[in-house]
DNA sequence: CGGTTTCGTTGACTTTGATCAAACTTCCTG
DNA sequence: CAGGAAGTTTGATCAAAGTCAACGAAACCG
């Protein structure tokens, strides 16, 4: 019973995911892919909403497949800190821990797939493809969150702000011509998120986005709508 | 043929080596070990050694028998972040990528066990067992990361010498009374890479210990033998 | 549509940690 | 053991970013 692995027996849910094509299951055939869609939902959430809190039990996973993800680690006195951001197709869990140490809240509008944690944790047994899809993303993250352990402890309060919005514009330009120089892109975060990313005040988040502007390297319009003409411009101040 | 696991066919080099215990080798059978031990081989390092090299290409592995390795970022000015540091049984290395995108070097005397970077991905193909320990150390490397991002971004200068202390005694302390609520442990940093770590400068981390030692938090004999009469007191100071 | 709330900007001032400079200690080496 | 290098401490001063406060703009809601 041969099936063409290209559309044959796809879940119509998945037939234009993204992350099957990108995410972690590009990793199943057509078979887990019906298994994984039944106990599966897509769901949306609104910009806020929390989607798992800190030292809370956690029982299902979810692929991003729109929008942005914060995580964020708070201290007790309230004092808080964004150690990641996910976007489209990128995986939503932490493999092996019931509880999870940090939260995850909508940054935008979201849209999630999410399936039982359970069901994932039986599929990567029989999936080594899939284990390794997961363990290739979480060294990715692991990257990434070294990157920016640089940018927190060295850098100053205008090349991270130069250095961050380099990183959202390599993640979520919407004209994404390759090698374009220059971008244009919706801020998914607000000042506030800005500043707990980069370890930051919000009111110094503002004073270099103004000295950016003002320097001709950005413009701004309606807050959130950011036009970078020349994006090696941008890289200069990022002080990599 | 039936083998006793615990004893019989394991190589000489790993009878007694941790990390056939709580590190990665302890996913090989014996005769994987014996496979890899053929290849691999046991060398030590003096403080200070680079061991991989930013950009550099990587054709080996190792695992981290004793002393502590530390992991660099430098920008192009010469600003230095610490990204990580191993202690043993860690292992060192970054599966799927042949080139080092960040610097390793020995922060102490080291003794590693070394093996061809090709040894372990085709072992890895044959067992999922190897594959999942690396990923369960990816993701407590991750996990760590995180933490320190919200250390870096987000404490004082005092809370920052605090935490590390707290993270040092915590991986290295050697008289390993399990909740014993004092600490005594040799610092395997200089006042440099202390700094480095931390996003501060040597100056400043040369003040705080002084803070901490005259608030009697802790006491500091011959510059790196670090006694803490009680973690509660060095824990109320590192701001969770 | 007007009022309220949330978000962002700007200014004045303060504080934390960086910089610059000098002295001291420890350790290594000839 | 002397001399020097590397590592550490301490002090004086400075600057970057934080705090406090006020205002303006956009979004939200009855």
């Amino acid at each position: 019973m041969r099936k063409d692995v290209h559309t044959d027996g796809i879940p119509v849910l998945c037939a234009s995911c993204e992350a099957r094509h990108r995410g972690v299951c590009g990793a199943l055939d057509p078979e887990q892919l019906v298994a994984l869609a039944r106990t599966s939902h897509k769901y949306n959430a609104g910009s806020g909403t929390e989607l798992v809190g800190d030292a809370e039990q956690v029982d299902s996973y979810a692929n991003v497949l729109s929008g942005v993800v914060k995580l964020t680690k708070t201290l007790s006195d309230g004092r808080q800190q964004i150690v990641g951001l996910q976007f489209a197709p990128d995986f939503l869990g932490r493999p092996f821990k019931a509880e999870s140490e940090l939260n995850a809240e909508a940054a935008t509008e979201v849209s999630l797939c999410a399936f039982p944690r359970a069901s994932i944790e039986r599929m990567m047994q029989d999936s080594p493809e899939l284990e390794r899809r997961l363990y290739r993303q979480t060294l990715k993250e692991l990257d990434e969150a070294r990157d920016w352990m640089v940018t927190l402890g060295r850098k100053t309060a205008s090349e991270k702000i130069a250095s961050f919005l380099l990183m959202i514009a390599r993640n979520i330009d919407p004209n994404a011509e390759p090698d374009s120089s220059s971008a244009r892109f919706d801020l998914p975060l607000t000042r506030a998120d800005i500043a707990d990313f980069l370890g930051l005040t919000i009111e110094t988040v503002s004073r270099q986005l103004t000295k950016l502007r003002a320097d001709k390297v950005i413009s701004i319009e309606n807050n959130r709508q950011v036009i970078v003409p020349d994006l090696g411009r941008l890289e200069a101040r990022a002080g990599n």
